[in-house]
DNA sequence: CGGTATCCATTTGGATACTG
DNA sequence: CAGTATCCAAATGGATACCG
């Protein structure tokens, strides 16, 4: 499991290692937050996403949610109906971040409480 | 380990949860990286992180470095010489990342395999 | 309801030159 | 060796208005 001399190519990009494929997938301000939410509360509507995560806007939640879904991460369901439906859920490669989402969790957690606020 | 309802103040910003803090810790593009290294491999010196992680500019890894220093991460030891030579090592709370750096490492590598590349 | 489209402010990061 | 300083380009993210 070394680092450097190896060149992944994934989506028309480079990477240096699975490492930063992982981050580019869950390292931006929202998405590991709508993974969170996904995986510990399950399916959830487009508006309930967005109350879950109210500072997030509207642009940026249909955003990261289409970036999740191309990257397979999580599924979308759309009912075809008036007025719309869709519903959100996680994929099975989604599922498998939980673990380590839950291991962040707790590590900013011990984090917080040993560390000098500001 | 809910997430919605706590505000937690920390260097003047606001955090939803203890994993946003995680996330501004080490959601960088280079600072997993830098962490890793400094795990893996033992104390580096600034020229050695540089030839570690080619891409990086000195900027960024001079700023980077700056950071995870402030954060507690990392520990960074000056040896008053001409010509200077500093050292960095991890910190406590930077070894207490190891293992989930190690996790998302291994999910990228499961990911990548898993996935059909672009 | 679940989006798009557009515009604009902020942040991030890279190139380059210089220094104790 | 280990940085600073400056400038600039690109990426990110927010506000607002509109739509099927």
């Amino acid at each position: 499991m070394s680092l450097e001399p190896c060149v992944l190519n994934f989506k028309n990009k480079e990477y240096a290692c699975t490492f930063e494929i992982a981050m580019d997938l869950i390292g931006g301000k929202w998405k590991p937050i709508i993974i969170w939410h996904l995986g510990s509360k399950g399916t959830k509507r487009f508006s309930e996403l967005k109350k879950l995560i109210p500072k997030i806007t509207q642009k940026m939640l249909t955003q990261q949610l289409r970036e999740l879904e191309s990257d397979k991460l999580i599924i979308r369901k759309v009912y075809p109906q008036v007025p719309p439906k869709v519903e959100y859920s996680l994929g099975e490669l989604g599922e498998s971040l939980m673990p380590i989402l839950t291991m962040m969790y707790n590590w900013g957690e011990v984090y917080y409480e040993k560390i000098d606020k500001r």
